[in-house]
DNA sequence: ATAAACAAGTTTATGAAATAAACTAAAATA
DNA sequence: TATTTTAGTTTATTTCATAAACTTGTTTAT
């Protein structure tokens, strides 16, 4: 039977967020707006689903005199990821 | 920017049916719930949205006695799955 | 100095969608 | 012939994604 997909894992904007985060080192609030297209709330809101499940890890401060709140994929994240990424290749990986 | 995900194809269950669909000549209902592990319910509803979409098509007939309603893929739905996969790879293709 | 516009978010509200529960109709079984 | 099972559909509920509204502070213009 095919694999159950992370409900967190499968959302367009979570797994958006992730998938640049397993790329950098970490990445401010603006960027991630910015490369995703999402509205600042709908951000805000799926980085909070994200860091409470510890996929990632935030830390409020300032660039300047703006406040920044910058984003950095944990272990458990990365390894959520891959496994989601695993998962997903059952599916669409089309053995005809 | 990321791609945007076909929000039809985004969902576990019609993923499920799709991806099994896109292996096969065809499916009933009740192999599609087996392998899917879905509950009725929620399979006919995730049906009729791929059968509206043109993505399946849906015959209704009997094995023996018993109503049996067979699915299968569509040119459509062959086509916007593998744009679907497409579109995910390059969410999950981690370039780290 | 003060008002207006902008930046970086958060919180609350809304609409859509996934899932579950309840129901139907017919067939098989005890 | 009564009960259970099969093969679904329909309706209801809950969850979730998204949007709208709001907050706090900063820069810019007057």
């Amino acid at each position: 039977m095919l694999p159950k997909l992370d409900p967190l894992l499968h959302s367009e904007l979570r797994l958006a967020i992730m998938s640049i985060l397993a790329g950098v080192e970490s990445a401010d609030f603006t960027f991630l707006k910015g490369q995703t297209g999402a509205t600042s709330g709908n951000l805000s809101v799926q980085i909070d689903k994200l860091t409470a499940a510890n996929y990632i890890t935030v830390e409020k401060g300032f660039k300047g005199k703006m406040p920044c709140t910058t984003c950095k994929i944990t272990q458990t994240g990365r390894d959520a990821f891959s496994q989601y990424v695993s998962a997903l290749q059952e599916y669409i990986q089309t053995n005809k």
